[in-house]
DNA sequence: GTTTTTGTTTACCAGACGGTCAACAATACC
DNA sequence: GGTATTGTTGACCGTCTGGTAAACAAAAAC
């Protein structure tokens, strides 16, 4: 009995009687199906994986991605740049810049769609691929975080202890927003890298917006507490803060 | 002259006078330097990495490596144990259980140390990798956390707020508990996944226990604001809560 | 000093992998 | 239907990589 493995790709073994059957594609049709197999590809196995694996997920053969792409790194290249290129949304900054809304509000929203829009599984897969290799694709996203996110979230925190300060973040006020950042991070990982199902009682696969504002409250309770009167500030305040570097160094160039 | 290009290496080009000079070490020695290497090598490059890059980055042959190691596999194999067995410091659970001291001076003690002592580069970057592909070392890890580490935090946060339930943790209490820890995971993420330098008041490369205790503080503060009058809850709760599984599904078994 | 032991290397193999190219076949054009 | 166009494939190349085995050499044993 001829044995057929893949539906898509039938090869009669007794006679060339039934036609492969494949499809021929036009060249943005093929490109974009190329590149979407490619983003799952190496967001599943990394970039270590081999192209013949991602030919054959794909349906063709792996000399056809030549046709597409010279270079293996120039597919790389694309995957970098259609997962990472676009994916912020400027409607975050319109967001957390509305007048109108209470900062708790805000940065409840923000992180409720931060979290379960963006970080989406190829999204964050192939970010802590790249930083365990080559920084360039995390330096650049962390650059983006810094100059975008980070000040408005900082700004906002000041607003929600009455403060209208446009100084620079001190080390302290940012380690705290790290504080919070990374646990919303950590949600990702847990999904994502270490595979795990983040339980939440809204939809599944969604953390829900309760949880949310829980941490993002408490952010805020603590950051008043710990803002509210300058001389009670525990731990000293060195100028690291301010004159940190724009960027941080790189292990390779 | 001879060109010597590796000073372990010597070997003369016009004739075979200056002796190899290779040393002979006993297999106990030689076993321990290959795995401190590989321990290295792997967290570097992940264990894609070729035996003949990690054979010449201890100054050995690839060949050497099979005398010591059936299969390649096996050497990763001990690799993991040697980084994830007897990396647990029961010296933690006696600290809180410490009935003497405060919640918070237990928790801030506890993360400083965690953060700047247990995640070291090489934990924290074979973590990920295994991570990525496979989650045995993951699964074991977070299930330890689990059981000596998350229910004594709850505890000690609930003594915080005058509570002395025994009762299984609520996936609220769990989750924000889950924010402070992912919070100071993400400094591990930065430092060694990301290569940036964490910036601190205290010594380099570590992180200050002002900035842990700012973290601890706000944490301990939001856990009472949130749970201190069950009326006064934010956000629904569902009766998934209380009756959350003990372990959180996972995606694979 | 000779032999034995054993830590280490050189040479090699088979399969895998990135990349190339001529041939093929599905579609479009006439 | 015939022909030109072009998307797609099979076969191939050189190199790399995990793994093997015989030869070699530094100690140890006699």
């Amino acid at each position: 009995m001829p044995i057929q493995k893949n539906p898509d790709r039938l090869r009669s073994v007794s006679a060339p009687v039934v036609a492969p059957a494949r499809r021929r594609l036009g060249l943005a049709e093929r490109e974009r199906q190329i590149l979407d197999g490619a983003i799952q590809f190496f967001a599943e196995k990394g970039f270590d994986g081999q192209l013949r694996d991602l030919a054959r997920s794909i349906g063709v053969t792996h000399a056809l991605l030549y046709h597409y792409f010279p270079t293996k790194q120039a597919l790389i290249d694309r995957v970098y740049l259609e997962v990472f290129e676009g994916r912020w949304q400027p409607a975050w900054e319109t967001l957390l810049d509305d007048r109108e809304r209470s900062p708790e509000d805000k940065l409840t929203a923000f992180y409720a769609d931060y979290v379960n829009s963006a970080l989406t599984r190829e999204f964050a897969r192939i970010l802590v691929f790249s930083g365990l290799t080559d920084h360039t694709i995390t330096d650049r996203f962390f650059s983006l975080l810094r100059q975008r996110l980070f000040t408005r979230l900082i700004r906002e925190t000041r607003r929600f202890r009455g403060s209208n300060s446009r100084a620079k973040a001190s080390e302290r006020e940012l380690e705290l927003l790290m504080g919070l950042h990374g646990g919303f991070f950590y949600i990702t990982m847990r999904r994502w890298i270490y595979g795990q199902v983040v339980y939440t009682d809204a939809a599944p696969e969604r953390f829900s917006d309760a949880l949310v504002r829980d941490r993002v409250h408490g952010y805020l309770l603590a950051s008043r507490a710990l803002f509210a009167d300058p001389s009670q500030q525990t731990g000293k305040v060195t100028g690291l803060g301010a004159d940190a570097p724009a960027e941080p160094k790189r292990r390779r160039a």
